[in-house]
DNA sequence: ATCCAGGAAGGCG
DNA sequence: CGCCTTCATGGA
């Protein structure tokens, strides 16, 4: 079965494949001759999915006899590249701003790759804190490993991300196993039982409405900070304002661009933010993707 | 070896 | 409130 989904006037899909293709311990996705290939879970329905991109649409074709996944496919295309957003008003906005005004141009097109599941969300911020990128996505790998759900289809397998219900029971010690510090053992699992228990949930926390509210009330929770919560905001809720001051990589691009031989206080990030307001995520994405470039 | 990494908690004054 | 230490591991 083979679907179309189009796709908006300004969008990259270069971009968005270099950013998923960052590490080569992925699980959640393959890439294989720029197309990507993924087990959806998606509002109850699921299957195996693979896509390209042609000029003005992706061309999507399903591998599982999942009849209900085609008519959410859109939608989860949708938020996955955030593809309702009009990013004619960040790029007028940022257009004669030094620091993002270059990468608007390096980067056209690009958009903020989501992050669809909460769970998922808050517990890759949670586990790469504070730790390099590479070591995050070990820690990630193994957590998928054996927590996760595998079907197999052709020469690879498909994982999904672990359900809050399971690692929800799993022993610090368990988790510690895998080279997750005890203190994030902790927190994954407080996480997965607030979850599990309905206390927390994207839906609930989108209710909230006010960022600030959105905020507070994932800051109340042990393990996640200021960093976590606005990292989540910007990945997962889709908060365009979302903004995580506390970011090495956010620092050290802005440190790298602006020529500087320290990196920014968080009082210098607020102020630059002046310029991108309502638009704090879009930057802090394009800061990370532009990094190490040009 | 040393520093730092897409931080946060807990203690202290 | 701001500042300090601890947590844990691996990449450079």
């Amino acid at each position: 079965m083979q679907i179309n989904v189009p796709t908006p006037s300004i969008f990259n899909f270069e971009h968005i494949l270099k950013h998923l293709n960052r590490s080569s311990q992925e699980l959640l996705h393959y890439i294989e001759e720029d197309e990507v290939w993924k087990w959806v879970e998606w509002k109850g329905e699921s299957g195996l999915i693979s896509f390209s991109h042609q000029l003005d649409h992706f061309q999507l074709k399903l591998h599982t006899h999942s009849e209900g996944l085609a008519d959410v496919l859109p939608d989860y295309l949708s938020n996955w590249f955030d593809l309702d957003r009009d990013l004619n008003k960040f790029y007028q906005l940022v257009k004669e701003d030094g620091l993002l005004g270059p990468l608007t141009s390096s980067l056209h097109g690009l958009r903020v790759v989501g992050v669809h599941g909460l769970f998922e969300a808050l517990s890759w911020a949670i586990i790469g804190q504070q730790v390099n990128l590479s070591f995050a996505y070990t820690m990630k790998r193994r957590l998928i490993e054996h927590y996760g759900k595998s079907m197999v289809y052709g020469d690879k397998t498909y994982w999904s991300f672990p359900e809050p219900k399971i690692v929800m029971q799993a022993r610090i010690d368990d988790l510690m196993e895998l080279s997750i510090s005890r203190r994030k053992a902790e927190y994954l699992i407080e996480v997965a039982s607030q979850m599990e228990k309905g206390d927390l949930s994207k839906e609930k926390l989108l209710q909230l409405a006010a960022p600030e509210a959105i905020e507070k009330k994932l800051c109340k929770i042990r393990g996640i900070g200021p960093w976590t919560a606005n990292y989540v905001m910007l990945r997962c809720l889709r908060i365009p304002s979302a903004y995580p001051v506390g970011d090495a990589g956010l620092q050290n691009a802005v440190k790298q661009r602006l020529q500087m031989d320290r990196k920014p206080s968080y009082e210098e990030l607020y102020s630059l933010a002046e310029n991108w307001k309502g638009w704090e995520a879009y930057a802090t994405f394009y800061l990370w993707n532009g990094l190490n470039k040009e």
